[in-house]
DNA sequence: CATGAATGAGGCTTCATTCAT
DNA sequence: TATGAATGAAGCCTCATTCAT
């Protein structure tokens, strides 16, 4: 019923104060669920902890969100945007190769510091009881990066990549697992994603051409 | 309590007829466990469903098993003896690679066949709950498949191999990955897993050599 | 506290716009409560779809009532001195008989029509928690009827009669009892109010002299 | 699910010490849950106040019933097969009109002293949420009540009484009337049910044949 | 050993009522 | 005066766990 964005977040500048503070609100909420649900899953979030972490009442957040489940989608509708944002131009002088590395590197990176790596964790592994969220997820995150691969390997014309139009899974499968690994070992060192990724793609694809050094130190 | 195993499969001969039966037992309740939780998840596995799988009574499940938690882990524990199964004596003739190639093949056959990949899932995920048990599996599956990596890699001597040394998850990820989207994906045609190893070794490792033509149709 | 009606409808003359504007706000908001209450009953009637329906936020309705049990209240109370309207002077020409009969013919099809027959429902099967409104329904409603039917059987002279004066519930109770027939049986065809009246008042009181031809359909 | 009832008032003599216990505490659930509802409706009826009743706990009450809903029905059912009760083969020597009214007087009383009549009431006014109850009431109880009538208005022969055939509701709608009466009414003296409807039979019917006296004081 | 009825804490959700704007 | 977002008590229901038989 609400769930609908009451207000876009490009609203009239005339917007009122009450809208104002209801989207803010709103925001709260799902950015306390979403800190709930990478904590603790699904299953065992709490919307009671949920409403104490956005500073509201209990009763309050179905003001916002129709039940737990919505929620949860409203919370993953709320990263999906973010996940894969507009291309930002490639600049044409670079090689393809690199532009490709470096899209994917952006991509990653996003992931990991928005913590939103974590909720997709929770999707794939909850997706029995959100079959329609886990669809969304899919088409929404992963078919555009598959996209990616695809059209890399695709253009590159190196014989040897021609598998990765098929499974384009094939390259970005170690940022999943690193991230599970990551989720697990909490008691070892984490894995550097970007460095895994970095090591990957040149296993697979070979070395990086000369292109500016990653920023990342 | 009881979580020391009972019987352990090599019970003596003389071993009692009461014995053997409540061993058969406790191996119902843990096959009936385990599908229930492959199919539900830790979280939403119940134990009455299991009881009435295992042809019990719920409270039968007391006298064996301390809580729902310690279920989950027999039912883990009874996973791992298999997914690593003793080497096999490597055929002699056969060259290094190859063996490696059915060694690792072997093992992903045998986890997908026995659905405790699915397992593996729950773990990650729901790992939260359970660093104990997720630092177990680790430590039992997955080190044991990244020492094999590690050997191989060092021992080809190819140099473009010698990440694979400090990160042969790189290898492994793939099958992981394939098991979620598998597990995601029911509306789609499933990967096949040993294709996509198929292909993820060919990609990384290169073709293989003469080898005997796999036994999978 | 609001519930000294802040305007009889024969307000002076000079009332302001304002009061006006109040009282019709006031009215709007007992009608649609009517509504409310009689499509779902006292337990399941909803402020927000009172507030919806009568077109005012719902925080409104407490400037007017103040708790949903006051708004029920003033439902009844609105409905009220519609029930027994003025006996229309009775046509001086007109059998004592007929005329009897006329005035409950009347005071049926006035009820019917007016959906306040429900109302009564309600307020009889609920009543458990509304001793005292049940007790105004009675006073103001039930009795002048009954007092009516005394009037008739002890005028009358008819000895078959004189159990009526003592009951007069006997001559009444299929109007109700045809009421809740036609609240719950919504698959069958309804009874028919009037035709069920004649039928019993002739079955009682025995056919009716020759009066005017009723004029419904 | 348990609805069904587990086990028939007529088990075998050998039924086990646990089934009849638990028949009896099913038995002191629906006497419980019947005062609840015959004391507050079916809406403010509170399921914490039929398991305190019942002296057992909350959770309880979901074994033996899947909801509130299902309790109510349970209660109606429960109450069903003793309202209408074999005809108790009728004494040949007696007069059909006596029969008839003993049988209905039987039935009325039977209501009465077990707080059924009540339950009516409920059903009836809260049909809204239960149209499927209200179906089951009607066929069960009044039905065969207004079998009872129109056979009887039938083979009387008597012209007068033809309307009856139509509508059989006329001869026992004061019952409920009454019943709502009653239950309204506590302040004043209540309404004597079986006089009510001798009263009623002879404005009817006429007054009664040489019949045994009633045994009701 | 086995049973399964019983428990009760705790989860999600609803909604009459309040109050800052 | 009017609004509608916010509250929080309270309801129904679930299910891991216990215990009398």
């Amino acid at each position: 019923m609400q769930d609908a964005a009451p207000a876009p977040a490009d609203a009239p500048p005339e917007a009122g104060l009450r809208d104002r503070k209801k989207e803010a609100k709103r925001a709260a909420i799902i950015a306390a669920a979403q800190a709930e649900f990478i904590a603790h899953g699904f299953a065992e979030a709490r919307l009671a902890r949920v409403a104490a972490r956005a500073g509201v009442a209990k009763g309050t957040l179905y003001l916002y969100f129709d039940s737990k489940e919505a929620l949860f989608d409203a919370v993953l509708r709320g990263a999906l945007p973010l996940i894969f944002a507009p291309p930002e131009a490639a600049d044409p002088g670079i090689p393809p190769q690199t532009a490709f590395r470096l899209r994917l590197r952006a991509a990653i990176a996003d992931m990991q510091a928005s913590g939103r790596d974590k909720l997709a964790l929770i999707v794939l592994s909850e997706s029995a009881q959100f079959p329609g969220l886990a669809r969304i997820y899919l088409e929404t995150i992963l078919e555009p990066l598959f996209g990616l691969v695809r059209d890399y390997a695709r253009s590159s014309g190196v014989a040897r990549l021609e598998p990765l139009t098929r499974y384009p899974q094939l390259l970005l499968a170690p940022m999943l697992a690193a991230t599970m690994w990551n989720r697990l070992m909490t008691e070892r060192p984490p894995l550097d994603l970007p460095e895994l990724l970095e090591t990957h793609l040149t296993l697979v694809l070979g070395p990086p051409e000369g292109e500016p050094a990653p920023l990342t130190g």
